[in-house]
RNA sequence: GGCCCGUUCGUCUAUCGGUUAGGACCUCAGGUUUUCAUCCUGGAAAGAGGGGUUCGAUUCCCCUACGGGCUACCA
């Protein structure tokens, strides 16, 4: 079955990695079966749109790699479509005007201590369409305020489908009229919803779980109209790293990881914080979704492939940065070194400056393997473009000047083996057999004049690009230092 | 409180009644390397509790506990 999925945020804030979560199962559930990926905004509540939120989720989907087909479809631009329908549901006595006011509502709800429901046994107790005469409700209904209810039938079990639990039982007396129309004439979310799911033909809702105890309604509305349902999957919730609840902003500033893809406000996103689409989208699936076999890295063509909603989870998942920033690692090794160079604005500057591409690239093939973040990039490579500016203290205070110089005297006398990596390791060997210094103490002290600290890359991989006369600068520059 | 969903190593997960309960992150110990990282080998680490059903339950059922969601003219 060719699917038609939709991606349905509210643009009430940023899009966080649960609604990214929630885009790419829909993406993938569209793609796997050859269908499309639609993107609908549902802003029927203007009084918390926030400015810029919608385009946040554009740019996020887009960062991503996660193209739509179809949209953005704005619901606040299709009143006249919810208007008929609604009508529709009026005619047939499924729907109904009803004209409390949130006052009265408020305090029936006191006085019940939060039992009171808004149903078959209290509606005939308010104000509505039911209770008032013909005239009045016209007349009401004429001076604006009210707002329409959908009918939920009495003492009914309403069999409810969803494609990760099953098959699930809702008693409908427990269930209110919900409000479908606000008085300010836009739909709410569970009106909008069903009416356009229906009307772009959306075979799969996907959707997060807190959906699911709405499902009930959902399908009662599309029992009333007549129509089909479509499939449903709602996905667990992503949980904080640590503590109880879900992932929220807040949480994630405490455990210093972002929680958007990119940067809202002051708030930077995976993206500036050196994470590839690749890594987090992979890592996403991977909360809640587990392909065949120990396979854990996935690119989205191949988890489009190999994505089964039959092997989506079913219960929540913290998020863990530690596991994110591996698969991130995963992607980065593997990337070719071109891609880096162009993901790594920083250092592509750094590289260009000194290097041909063929050499920059050589620089970052060196390098890829010591890669979890694109920030490494630039790490990584400052050695090849400039002399230390600071060196790892610890380390010089284990070292003579005395080596130094010996290496020095050393790399001077035959400066033509520092353009001879394998010659240079021989017989700085033999050097310091002759001399009795300890090949491992001569290698600590070139390192610390070369790269200022005891780790990198291969040093005669080092040496060989930088050359034999910056070679010789560094270790007389570590001299002059202490 | 009510309704609904869930519960396997610290974390993400595999297991579709019979397994030494597997993998990955993390962690620890070795090895490789000039160093760090990578990589390789190995270790530690789990079925919430209680009842059933069954020759046999992590797996099926029930209860309890715990976790999560919903309970708006918000989505």
């Amino acid at each position: 079955m060719v699917e038609r999925a939709r991606f349905a945020p509210s643009p009430t804030g940023p899009l966080h990695i649960g609604g990214v979560r929630t885009a790419l199962f829909n993406y993938l559930i569209a793609k796997r079966s050859g269908g499309s990926f639609i993107l609908r905004i549902e802003d029927t509540d203007s009084k918390r749109t926030v400015a810029g939120a919608e385009n946040h989720i554009k740019d996020t989907l887009k960062w991503l790699g996660l193209n739509i087909d179809e949209g953005p479809i704005k619901q606040s631009e299709r009143k006249g479509l919810y208007k008929k329908s609604v009508e529709e549901l009026l005619k047939k006595g499924l729907a109904y005007y009803a004209f409390d006011s949130s006052a009265e509502l408020e305090s029936a709800r006191k006085e019940s201590k939060g039992e009171f429901k808004y149903n078959y046994e209290t509606r005939m107790n308010m104000v509505n369409s039911f209770t008032v005469s013909e005239e009045e409700t016209k007349s009401r209904v004429e001076r604006g305020g009210y707002v329409i209810r959908m009918v939920i039938p009495e003492k009914e079990t309403i069999r409810v489908a969803d494609e990760i639990r099953g098959s699930l039982n809702f008693n409908s007396n427990e269930i209110e009229d919900k409000v479908i129309m606000k008085s300010d004439g836009m739909p709410t979310y569970h009106f909008a919803n069903v009416v356009d799911d229906h009307d772009m033909r959306i075979t799969s809702v996907v959707r997060g779980e807190e959906w699911l105890s709405s499902l009930p309604s959902h399908v009662t509305l599309y029992n009333h109209f007549g129509w089909s349902p479509p499939k449903f999957y709602h996905l667990p919730l992503i949980l904080k790293s640590t503590g109880q609840g879900k992932l929220s902003k807040r949480d994630a500033e405490e455990q210093g990881h972002p929680v958007f893809a990119v940067q809202w406000e002051e708030s930077k996103g995976f993206k500036e914080s050196g994470y590839t689409p690749e890594g987090i989208l992979n890592y996403l699936a991977l909360l809640g979704w587990k392909g065949k076999g120990d396979r854990e890295k996935y690119s989205l063509d191949e988890l489009v492939k190999e994505f089964d909603s039959k092997d989506i989870n079913k219960s929540g998942a913290r998020f863990d940065i530690r596991k994110a920033e591996w698969i991130n690692h995963l992607h980065l090794k593997d990337f070719s070194s071109k891609k880096i160079l162009s993901l790594s604005e920083q250092a592509k500057i750094l590289l260009e400056k000194k290097y041909s591409n063929e050499v920059s690239e050589q620089i970052i093939d060196l390098i890829k393997e010591r890669l979890n973040n694109l920030f490494d990039v630039e790490k990584e490579v400052f050695v090849f473009v400039s002399q230390p500016k600071n060196y790892d203290q610890e380390a010089v205070e284990k070292i003579t000047r005395n080596t130094i110089y010996n290496i020095l005297n050393f790399c001077k006398l035959k400066e033509e083996l520092l353009s001879e990596p394998l010659l240079l390791k021989e017989s700085l060997m033999s050097f310091g057999s002759e001399n009795k210094i300890s090949f491992g103490n001569i290698m600590k002290t070139l390192r610390l004049c070369i790269v200022g600290r005891l780790s990198g890359p291969d040093l005669f991989k080092i040496i060989d690009i930088i050359g034999p006369e910056e070679t010789l600068q560094r270790i007389e520059s570590l001299i002059n230092k202490i």
